[in-house]
DNA sequence: CGTGGTCTGTTACAGTGTAACAGGGCCGTC
DNA sequence: GACGGCCCTGTTACACTGTAACAGACCACG
């Protein structure tokens, strides 16, 4: 499907339980999350993850919705929505604030690293990656303005490696 | 998002010399720049900007258009989504991604330094500053993922130094 | 004076997100 | 089984965010 660039820091991933280690993909890692937390994996949770998951790039709710919908049975944006916050909550996907839309997680986001998402103009794929520098970095600049971070977000745009190799006219 | 031909590192809004260097204030800098790139600093843009400047927290663009709305006088979101394209152009305000609102810059953002915004979730105020270790964090991660930037965003959410020392644990 | 370009006003509309309430399914208790 | 509580979903309504398209105003320039 949709190849995320490897943890390009190499450093191996922290916590043990959450992330996609190897073979799991991120619609088992859901029903063994909710199964573990006491959770309702619900049909609608577990339709929406699959609709995020089954694209590359990042989906608005209302895509999602249309998505989701058939003739003669449709499912509301706000619905959606519930369905996200639940997802986004339990680490299962990640909205992308200057698109408005989300993406599959794709990491465990162990403690250390923060995690950096590549949003490309050209062809529109969002790749998540993990770094212990930015993390680091962050950490200190925090510090020195005073300022005690509850989350954050870094978001990159650009070029993709795929459409710098097909496309660049440089 | 920017017009602008960044410098080879590629991440960098503006070019060094549009800081507000010591007591030059937002309002002087916008004239000036203006000024040097034969741009129009109309009303409406003077406005906009100092409604963002009056404003210790990020503004949502129909904020914006009620203040700058009086009775019988009425501007529509539209004119100050255009006003505040041309001021984030320019440099003088910024987006604040994860709130879709505005702040005016209050650096000069030269290259090799990452913006980082600061935004607290008990006072609203958002906060600027700029990290050198998080850009070389950025560009080694961003150089082992193959990606290449054009622009990106760093934004914190917590608690600032102020309402640290005021609302700790009361 | 005309002309062309930029800026603003206006309308219309698409997309994003939340509040509030109603109904339905599930589960534990009585 | 009936009851009641809780969570999830459906539905409606609404507010906020953002853009497209066109018309008029305004200004510099020939």
């Amino acid at each position: 499907m949709h190849g995320h660039p490897s943890p390009s820091d190499g450093t191996g991933p922290a916590d043990a339980h959450d992330h996609a280690c190897g073979g799991e993909d991120l619609l088992a890692r859901a029903e063994r999350i909710c199964r573990e937390r006491g959770l309702h994996y619900t049909d609608l949770r577990r339709r929406t993850l699959e609709a995020v998951a089954g694209e590359g790039r990042a989906l608005g709710a209302y895509d999602i919705a249309e998505r989701l919908s058939v003739p003669g049975r449709r499912v509301a944006a706000v619905s959606v929505y519930r369905a996200l916050d639940f997802l986004t909550e339990n680490g299962l996907v990640h909205r992308i604030a200057s698109r408005n839309a989300f993406v599959p997680c794709g990491h465990g986001h162990g403690g250390g690293e923060s995690t950096v998402f590549l949003i490309c103009r050209t062809c529109g794929t969002v790749g998540e990656t993990v770094s212990r520098d930015i993390q680091r970095g962050l950490d200190s600049t925090l510090a020195s303005a005073g300022f005690k971070p509850v989350s954050h977000i870094v978001e990159v745009e650009g070029e993709c490696g795929a459409c710098q190799g097909r496309g660049g006219t440089e």
